[in-house]
DNA sequence: CTTGACCCTACCATGATGGGAAGGACTATC
DNA sequence: GATAGTCCTTCCCATCATGGTAGGGTCAAG
């Protein structure tokens, strides 16, 4: 297996194939005389562990970790646990933080009224600061 | 108004103002005899506008046109509106994107006992791909 | 033997931000 | 005035994962 049949079967692009090579993620594959990289199997599971672990938010760092562990038979499935807690926790973080910015965008734009008139209160809120949305003597309000 | 008070009344710091300038996102400030920038109370509204809008997520790109509108006295709150409907849609397809990534991850992390034992459905999915977690012949395997 | 599809390396770009170095300018204290 | 410390300036580099491009080699089918 060539590297554009590899990427096909793993869901890997040929291009991130080689960066996972260059930063050691993976091992350097096997060359042809030509100098065409190989890919066996073995290595084409990895590159599916590899696009599925980013798939679920993984940094490669941790999917490096992740990728130890996978090849540790005696490994402590706490130690995969706990990774995975890890990740779950900070996709909450961020999720929270998205939600709390959408929360506050979708409460300035209930307010606007949304028509052919500059008054516009979400104007007001970025040009003046958080809790201004219901001053309305400053939806006008312009640099 | 120097930058670093500038920045400490904007709350952006002194690295980013200058960035903003570079790319054109704020006109070039001022400058003293001696080349130091100088910003007016106006400017540091626009920064603090910018700063407000990047805290609600929107990409410099999208600031652009907020700062266009609000500078515009006879914009249509429509187009701001607009705006904020794209950013909250945005935001929205992120969320739901992380927290499938979380859901997923939670129903593999509930699968996984996390004791001493190699044994776990995590690097199993991983290894092969969604939907096997109920596999428990594979459970074992690592590359 | 040509053609087209593939592979190789090496470099550049992204987006928003921080870090740091080298050198000049201002300010407060002695 | 001198000196120390803090600020400013520009320029370069790094991030993180990914895509693009350019220039050149290889392979397989016609």
């Amino acid at each position: 297996m060539n590297i554009g049949e590899a990427a096909k079967a793993s869901g890997v692009s040929a291009k991130m194939i080689r960066y996972y090579e260059s930063t050691g993620l993976i091992p350097a594959a096997g060359r042809t005389d030509a100098g065409y990289r190989v890919y066996s199997d073995i290595e084409v599971q990895m590159l599916r562990f590899i696009r599925r672990s980013r798939d679920l938010g993984f940094p490669v760092e941790k999917i490096e970790e992740l990728l130890a562990l996978w090849r540790d038979r005696s490994r402590q499935s706490a130690d995969v646990k706990r990774l995975a807690q890890e990740q779950i926790g900070g996709l909450e973080r961020k999720i929270a933080e998205m939600q709390a910015m959408k929360d506050t965008l979708q409460h300035l734009a209930d307010a606007c009224c949304g028509d052919h008139r500059p008054d516009c209160p979400i104007l007001a809120d970025l040009g003046n600061g958080p809790g201004t949305t219901n001053n309305r003597a400053l939806t006008r309000f312009g640099p």
